[in-house]
RNA sequence: GCCCAUAUAGCUCAGUAGGUAGAGCACUUCCUUGGUAAGGAAGAGGUCACCGGUUCAAAUCCGGUUAUGGGCUCCA
């Protein structure tokens, strides 16, 4: 006779005449509907689970993250199910769930294409209001393998071979359809009400590369309707602010297929850039670095010698010339190592900071390029910085204030950080990881941000801190990066004279801000879907006449204004100023200047904000004031 | 690199039984000089990504190449 403890704190007897009570049975038929499974003593069941003890339960709904992961599994399911009936030649292999939804990997030929997407949808809507019950139930090791053999599924007789011999194998079936699955589920398809198949997409059997390609359909699934058709609109939103979108609409950049991967900066993207190198080159230099210059192309001896002909000689762009083979620098570190060698070093140079804004070419495989967020030719923001051991963590910890200061003042505030430590393949012994791992930890503690630790992730010569930013959709970016290396100074035979006269090799330090200015300003014109904050638009204020009367007057406005360094265009068309009011909006220009009769008598401007609000007629001294205090704030409270 | 899809005017896109191309916006000219998100008219603009094949005839069908998009894999 078990007792049940239920979530409300009730407790109830229950005296069953059969041994078994199963949840659904135990907190009634009215809680039941509710529910998509529950939780016996802290651990996910089914609803049908078979309590036979005194037992904690509780019961997961939709509103439960839990119950959304649950409906998301069953949904996978509820797809696979679909595609066997529509395609049953196709094999079932895996279906997990993932952020938003779930996907499931079919080995199927020929290949679906996006029109049986529609099919299957509609095929699992007719599963779905059959509301046909999930059940689950065990099999032996060989009975499993002889079930799925008989069905043709060589997939799943794979997975489960691979499954530890001691571990129980369980199965849900629906209606005709059986699959290997840990679960829990919901009790019946009915409970499946809001799902979309998004798209079709190739992937390896596990991943592999060597592998076959299998098809994958990925699918979204929500507690409601409601939850999905907000979910949509995210997706519509966040497909807006897409930044090669953004860049036709501003004028910002192109590809084009002679150059794939390397952008083409236009006049708008070229101030952008220009704009925050400018910033950084100041921040840097106030930092203590200096700032250097480097070759293109280099001896691929030299390569050799840094170790990165052997590791990526596939994705480096080799150059001929007069028996010479140069490689095209894909990083700046062996250039930067040349420079520190130039001179006789000595300790009291260190800590010594080079920094670059180092043009990069690598020859990433064609189908991982993306806009400008994965290019062949990108720009770091690039330094190294050489110092003895005992300034790791000052230097580390000085860094990290740096790049907290830059986010800020770009609108990013939340900073996500990791520390990879050893991986097994390293060089350098356990005492000297012990003292880099333990001065990059410590000087993030000196930080008020939260770190994690990735055990095993870092780089084979050393640890490393990866920096995150979360944008405003809470996409997450991999930008800054801090890096401790013992191997590559004395790989190229870098050395100081110590305070005892020793030579010894430096530590060195690479680090990034923003990674690369092409994949950060994706960034960037993503996070501010287009309407840069005032210090970053490529053009900061328009001044339009309203009739041709004004356009000597509008003339020397803008004149002043750019020779006071505001970046400002004149639109003297002959127009009305709705029109042009319209346009100059839509191109997210954050200051309409507007000129007519009365503001030329009186020697003002009517001041529109890209946000349409009309701030009146403004004499020229207090707009400059106004623009120049937005100017000031950066990034830091947004322009939305 | 692999799987699927796509490639038509500067941009967004029509062109669905093969018969040498259309719209809106943008652009040029003219009319209009109008006060806070699109005034009107006319004109110009395309070897339909590239190479090859089938056909009397190809934007359209077939093969290949390149690029792009969505994934997989990769990212010093």
């Amino acid at each position: 006779m078990p007792t049940i403890s239920l979530p409300d704190g009730k407790q109830q007897q229950h005296a069953k005449a059969v041994s078994v009570l199963t949840i659904a049975e135990a907190i009634g038929a009215g809680l039941a509907r509710a529910a998509l499974a529950g939780k016996v003593n802290g651990q996910l069941v089914d609803l049908s689970y078979e309590i036979t003890d005194d037992a904690e339960v509780m019961i997961i709904t939709d509103r439960d993250p839990a119950g959304l992961e649950i409906i998301r599994h069953s949904t996978a399911h509820l797809m696979a199910h679909a595609v066997k009936r529509l395609y049953p030649a196709a094999q079932v292999t895996i279906g997990p769930v993932i952020d938003n939804g779930f996907y499931y990997d079919f080995a199927y030929e020929p290949a679906f294409i996006p029109d049986d997407l529609a099919k299957i949808e509609a095929e699992m809507a007719k599963l779905a209001k059959a509301d046909l019950p999930v059940q689950r139930k065990l099999m032996t090791r060989a009975e499993a393998i002889d079930f799925f053999r008989q069905q043709g599924e060589e997939y799943k007789v794979k997975i489960i071979e691979d499954i530890p011999e001691q571990e129980t194998l369980s199965f849900y079936s629906q209606g005709d359809f059986t699959d290997l699955c840990r679960g829990p589920h919901v009790p019946s398809t009915g409970k499946l009400k809001a799902f979309k198949l998004m798209k079709v997409a190739g992937a390896y059997w596990r991943g592999d590369p060597n592998n076959e390609m299998l098809q994958r359909i990925y699918g979204t699934a929500w507690a409601d309707k409601k939850s999905l058709k907000q979910y949509l609109h995210r997706l519509e939103e966040a497909e807006k602010r897409d930044h090669r979108k953004i860049a036709k609409a501003q004028d910002l950049f192109h590809f084009q297929e002679e150059a794939p991967g390397m952008a083409f900066w236009h006049d708008n993207g070229w101030v952008l850039y220009q704009v925050i190198q400018q910033y950084l080159r100041e921040q840097l230099r106030k930092d203590g670095y200096q700032e250097v210059r480097t070759p293109q192309i280099a001896d691929k001896s030299l390569w050799e010698k840094s170790g990165h002909i052997a590791m990526f000689s596939e994705e480096m762009f080799i150059t001929e010339s007069e028996n010479h083979i140069f490689a095209v620098k894909p990083m700046n570190c062996p250039l930067h190592i040349q420079i520190f060698k130039h001179s006789l070093r000595s300790y009291r140079d260190l800590p010594l900071r080079i920094s670059e804004f180092g043009s990069c070419h690598r020859n990433e495989i064609s189908g991982a390029l993306h806009g400008l967020m994965r290019v062949r030719n990108f720009v770091q923001d690039d330094a190294h910085i050489f110092c003895t051991e005992d300034q790791v963590q000052a230097e580390a910890a000085k860094f990290i204030r740096l790049l907290q200061r830059v986010y800020r003042d770009f609108g990013f505030d939340d900073i996500i950080v990791k520390l990879s430590t050893r991986p097994d393949k390293r060089i350098g012994d356990d005492a000297l990881w012990d003292k880099a791992e333990q001065a990059l930890a410590a000087a993030l503690d000196h930080t008020q941000l939260p770190w994690e630790e990735m055990p095993g992730e870092g780089a084979f010569y050393g640890p490393k801190i990866d920096f995150s930013l979360r944008d405003c959709l809470d996409r997450v970016w991999q930008c800054g990066t801090l890096q401790l290396d013992y191997s590559l100074p004395e790989r190229l035979g870098a050395h100081f004279i110590a305070e005892n006269g020793d030579k010894q090799v430096p530590v060195m330090l690479h680090r990034a801000i923003f990674g690369s200015f092409e994949r950060f300003i994706g960034v960037l014109i993503e996070h501010y879907g287009g309407f840069f904050p005032v210090w970053l638009a490529p053009c900061q204020a328009v001044i339009m006449n309203i009739t041709d009367n004004q356009a000597d007057y509008a003339k020397k406005i803008a004149e002043k204004l750019k020779n006071l360094g505001v970046r400002v265009r004149l639109d003297l068309r002959n127009e009305k100023i709705g029109y042009k009011i319209r346009e100059q909006t839509l191109k997210r220009v954050p200051y309409q200047l507007i000129i007519g009769d009365k503001e030329v008598a009186a020697e003002t401007m009517a001041v529109r904000t890209q946000g349409g609000q009309d701030l009146g007629a403004m004499a020229f001294d207090d707009f400059y004031t106004l623009l120049t205090k937005a100017i000031a704030q950066k990034g830091r409270q947004g322009n939305e």
